[in-house]
DNA sequence: AATGAATGAGATTTCATTCAT
DNA sequence: GATGAATGAAATCTCATTCAT
């Protein structure tokens, strides 16, 4: 009858989960994500986690998917936009410094995913494209090492911020990615 | 003698239980850690746990204190050995890159105490000590702005040796370091 | 058909509970009652009764108050019942001494209900209502002052009842009901 | 050596022990009392409850002797003290109404002692040796029946004072009373 | 005589997941 | 296709009681 296709009355709700899923995360952590949290915040009945996804892990897996994707292809953008090196130290500074790159929120985000990472083989590959990507991104307009070291201070000034709650000295950054990058 | 002092018959327990609580949530993630869990790997009775501890979350936050006592000491002892700021830029190179410093499970225990550094505000504190001392013991060879760089150096290739599973290239971490000492 | 409004497979599930944890409190008391012991007294499983119920603590809660609900109720039928105030002394006599008022386990409901109130401020309001809900009945045929100690002279010889175990004596009950009402 | 016998080092510990009881029961009730919560409020070791009494149940049972104790002397005293029956309604009055005679948390204690008292028969035979009591008392000056039926108003009025949280209109009480002593 | 560390049984509660509708 | 009532497994935690000292 009618044929058995029909499309879904809420197309959208698949991400509205795993947007959900990840405002959870950034609130309560991976530790303390649950279907209920999830499904209350998404404003979705709870049945409809297990209908649209096989376990909590696989929207665990899939949001963290979603969150790489987001931040490689800002990533990606900022930097191909930047004309030359000068340009490209400047916008790498105004991704680690600034609030429009990464809200405190998503720099949370990014914890708790390269911490689950090692413990779930999906999200750990996800990690590995993220910084494949990265790499690639930086390379646009820096030698090899000078990409795995510039990428090394974005992760560990991400860290820094969360834990510190404060902003970073710009001119310092600056100056540093322009030494690394001049380095090698 | 004679004397009325009860004594623990067994002195060392808290202190076995903080140890298997950090190998339980370097196997696992803070997410999958759990008293029973905890308490099998550290040979006690279940109940022993809430004896000891008000509450999980109280031996996390142990734990991760724990943890960050002996990095950090490791840390400086290290940091103290180097004679010159030469010295010094290989000390930290091979922090960075030794795994007698940090194991691999030492790495992702790390990842693991910034993220939940999120959600609990004791462990933040010791992030926050943590990341104060880090910076006390660099501030033994380097000017204050190199320290910064040089600590988000170490956080960042923590983090990408734990999701790449594979050693850095020591020539290039040393460059790195060394330029970034140079450019303050 | 064709709704898609879910039933309950089993709606009368929650009175059921409520029911069960009346009669686990009858016979263990208030600090004898378990979730384990309702959920068996009710035949459903553990989990069922926090599907329903936030806590113990509710759920006690809402037994004492349906339980107030049903003996407020038979209390009320049994004075409009009554013609005039004679027949209203004789009433509040069989609503003192009979059983069918009361079981024996109704008056031990009672006191735990009495006992708990002072520890719960939901059932505290309960016992309030309860009280005033007694007056308004009793207010249909004595003065004010009377209603009051009337009242007491049922919670009073209800606990009587209960600790001695054995029937009060209805001519001395009727000659006190009939005292006090000729009192004021 | 030098016998075997000693005097305690703390003589009236069991006491002090008792009267904890009867304090953590008048906060949490029997249902929230505990070995744990009496020692922190006599400030005795823990140990100290289960090597003087055989189990909390023990303890809760010898506390309530003890409340009944001294309740039923002060019921006695006050009624050998009025020399006839109009000064014997007063007493009465007093013992119903006055805050001196049972504080609120005494009123508390009460119903929690007559609520357990239906779970466990040695505190039952304490509520039945009070009600035994308060009728030997009451009998100094009133007939038999009414004894009754005016215990029955403490009692009742108890529960009411402690559920209403507010005094008792003196005169009504006392006209009752003397209605009451005057119908047999 | 006295204690408090220690434990195991069981209490409350949470929650991923199932499934009838 | 979708839901939310329902459940059982397991999580956290409490606590009476034991017992070495």
């Amino acid at each position: 009858m009618a044929g058995s296709r029909r499309v879904a009355n809420d197309p959208l709700r698949k991400q509205r989960i795993l947007d959900a899923a990840l405002a959870v995360m950034t609130e309560h952590g991976v530790h303390g994500t649950t279907h209920r949290r999830i499904a209350e915040r998404a404003g979705v009945p709870l049945g409809s986690l297990t209908y649209h996804f096989d376990s909590l892990q696989t929207i665990i897996e899939q949001a963290f998917e979603h969150l790489a994707e987001t931040m490689s292809h800002h990533y990606r953008a900022t930097l191909e936009a930047a004309p030359d090196r000068r340009a490209a130290c400047a916008a790498v500074t105004d991704l680690i410094c600034g609030a429009e790159y990464a809200t405190p929120g998503d720099l949370t985000l990014i914890n708790e995913m390269f911490a689950y990472s090692n413990h779930d083989e999906a999200v750990a590959e996800v990690g590995r494209r993220w910084l494949a990507r990265s790499h690639a991104s930086l390379a646009l307009h820096f030698p090899e090492p000078a990409c795995r070291a510039i990428d090394a201070l974005i992760e560990g000034w991400s860290i820094h911020q969360a834990v510190e709650q404060k902003p970073l000295d710009r001119a310092m950054v600056l100056a540093t990615v322009t030494a690394v990058a001049a380095a090698f």
